[in-house]
DNA sequence: TACAGTAAACGGCTGGAAGC
DNA sequence: GCTTCCAGCCGTTTACTGTA
């Protein structure tokens, strides 16, 4: 695949296909991940634009750059393994740090030859924003002994600083393959938390990712497990977050043993109640006004209570970056050189609303 | 109340130690 | 020899405490 709109296309289409889909009633055991996910598509999270799959994204676009496939694979690459130990915010500095530096050499943006071009100090001093800076610049400036982006599972993990969980996120968002779920901190927190997964000793496993993985993987059908990571980083960073207090009071999971949180009682039987059930068959429902109205109370609540972005009209999870490399590629091209695509206005960002528990 | 300083938590990979 | 466990890496962020 050579087109980089059609290796979007088919990254969206066929990796985080199941986002469209609901969750099949036999799973039970993942009513809470149900509404997790519910709550996730209709809220933006930093993951949703500055993750490992967006940066790269945006970053091309941003500075009208059509990468190769090849070389947007290696800045997905870069990206992933920037990521550890540091926010996505940090992450997104550094590789446009990275990005832009590579402007002043190669029109391309960055590549292997662009690696080859740099010492190690300079990509430590590119990159000085993220966690264990020196360690993970010396591990990219080792990509340029690369002859290509790496092709499989087994090439990308013999690469120093890639692990089990960078791995698979590598061949989700970078070749397309659904290969596993990609279990950090917030996945291993949650299984643990909402007790999707139990160790044979009837012990949840805390610590060990590996484990997690192998349990959730053999309890989920295989479609769902590229979403899984999306969905709850997304989560931990908007709502049931670790480090600052969660918002309980606006949280769509029923009955969580673990609120930390002061809950308002006539919202949680309001709102909460009222749309904790839904899933992402709402839209094509035949109640869709009605659970619309409900809908559009609990994005308000959530974003006027905490500023948390909400999605808002046809926007999707993914963004519909394959659409924008396709316009920014026929711009460039000299086609439709006038006709350049708006983002359309969240319509109702920011209306204000009386909520109430009923309507 | 505002600000400064300090402590602790977070986060995935790596490599050494311990156990089998 | 292989597997498992765990401390350490390092910078950011947040919560807490003390002081003016």
């Amino acid at each position: 695949m050579s087109n980089i709109s059609q290796f979007i296309q088919h990254i969206n289409q066929h990796v985080f296909k199941s986002l469209l889909e609901d969750l099949p009633s036999e799973y039970s055991t993942f009513k809470k991940y149900k509404q997790i996910r519910f709550m996730r598509t209709l809220m933006a999270s930093t993951v949703d634009l500055k993750g490992c799959l967006n940066t790269p994204l945006i970053i091309n676009y941003k500075y009208k750059v059509i990468p190769s496939v090849q070389d947007f694979k290696l800045q997905v690459l870069i990206s992933l393994m920037l990521s550890p130990q540091t926010k996505d915010e940090m992450t997104f500095d550094a590789f446009e740090n990275m990005f832009m530096d590579s402007l002043k050499l190669h029109t391309r943006g960055i590549s292997i030859d662009y690696l080859k071009s740099k010492s190690f100090e300079e990509i430590d001093a590119l990159i000085k924003k993220v966690g264990f800076h020196k360690r993970k610049a010396k591990n990219i400036k080792d990509l340029c002994m690369l002859t290509s982006a790496p092709d499989s599972y087994e090439d990308v993990i013999k690469i120093n600083g890639v692990g089990p969980k960078i791995g698979l996120l590598y061949m989700q968002n970078a070749l397309g393959q659904n290969m596993g779920i990609g279990v950090d901190t917030h996945v291993n927190r949650f299984a643990s938390k909402f007790e999707w997964i139990k160790h044979k000793s009837g012990r949840t496993p805390l610590k060990n990712p590996e484990q997690t993985r192998d349990l959730l993987e053999a309890s989920i059908d295989k479609r769902f497990w590229a979403e899984m990571n999306l969905i709850l980083v997304g989560f931990g960073q908007n709502i049931c977050t670790s480090t600052q207090l969660p918002k309980c009071d606006v949280c769509l999971v029923s009955n969580c043993k673990d609120r930390r949180t002061k809950i308002d009682e006539s919202l949680q039987n309001g709102i909460v109640k009222d749309i904790e059930d839904l899933d992402v068959s709402y839209l094509h429902s035949t109640n869709h006004e009605k659970n619309y109205k409900k809908i559009l109370a609990w994005k308000i609540l959530v974003q006027e209570r905490y500023g948390i972005e909400m999605r808002y009209g046809n926007e999707d999870i993914l963004g519909d970056w394959d659409k924008k490399f396709d316009n920014l590629n026929k711009e460039l091209y000299g086609y439709n050189l006038l006709q350049h695509e708006k983002l359309s206005e969240p319509p109702l960002k920011k209306v204000k609303i009386e909520i109430k528990s009923e309507f």
